[in-house]
DNA sequence: CTAGATGCAAACGATTTGCATTGGC
DNA sequence: GCCAATGCAAATCGTTTGCATCTAG
């Protein structure tokens, strides 16, 4: 179904159908939540495997057509999800974990930055940080 | 205040008061939301300059003592802020822009979050991300 | 005087860019 | 065959580390 679409958006663009874009495609799929780097080892357990270069210009492209979205964990690399599954990224600074919350816990605060500021928030580029129950019981 | 306050949070671990200390807190607080390398210049303007690397010792060492937090904005390099001014971030992925809102918009998201997983959120290290009203404007 | 703070240079990880080559259409 | 897509190497950006020197206490 992403396949289907994927194909029809390149189409559409005049852009060109190549089995790296599939490929990157399916391994943000598979992995749920990873990074560019996680993409390219595991696309590359393949043969040929793809360069890493073209990993980032693929994932790029994908997030341009609307196929997938990221959001930035901490301090390192980003990391991608299908735009198909929602949901809000919450990270523990402390101990990097990362619980999935679901994304209506925002829907005030979605409506009232819309209607304070005109601001459309996304909702799959939000992640919450601060230090999950374990860190705190730990750090006492 | 706050330099009174870095005294007594230095004195307080055996650490030593220096200049490198107190001019990167002032920056922090004139530039309100600031890289390290705007830091490094700020304080740069006045002789002798910082290094660079004290400057991001420094940043380290300010936000361990409580005295300033960051978040991130994109891509790109943290910004800093002083822990006073808690307020929430909110950027714009197109143009970059960034607007503050009052952090009383996630009161709601924080009590839930700690209520359904005991997860304390800093409402300091939240980015809100999206678009903002003239660039949805002139995307149409 | 001595441990902690700073400077300096080099290393590092993530990402981007320029340019030559390849491959969809 | 042509232009988009890919590979490759080098450049770039932000940050960290190792080590020598300096300075607050």
């Amino acid at each position: 179904m992403t396949d289907v679409s994927l194909t029809a958006q390149l189409r559409a663009r005049g852009l060109r159908v190549t089995s790296a874009r599939a490929r990157v495609l399916e391994s943000v799929q598979r992995l749920e939540h990873c990074t560019p780097d996680q993409i390219y080892h595991h696309v590359g357990q393949d043969s040929p495997s793809l360069n890493i270069t073209t990993v980032y210009r693929t994932l790029d492209l994908l997030e341009e057509l609307g196929l997938i979205g990221h959001t930035h964990l901490g301090h390192g690399a980003p990391v991608y999800h299908l735009s198909e599954d929602q949901h809000l990224h919450v990270v523990c600074h402390r101990c990097e974990s990362v619980i999935s919350a679901d994304s209506s816990v925002l829907t005030d605060v979605v409506a009232s930055m819309e209607r304070e500021h005109g601001f459309r928030v996304d909702v799959g580029h939000v992640t919450l940080s601060g230090e999950c129950a374990s860190c705190q019981a730990g750090s006492r």
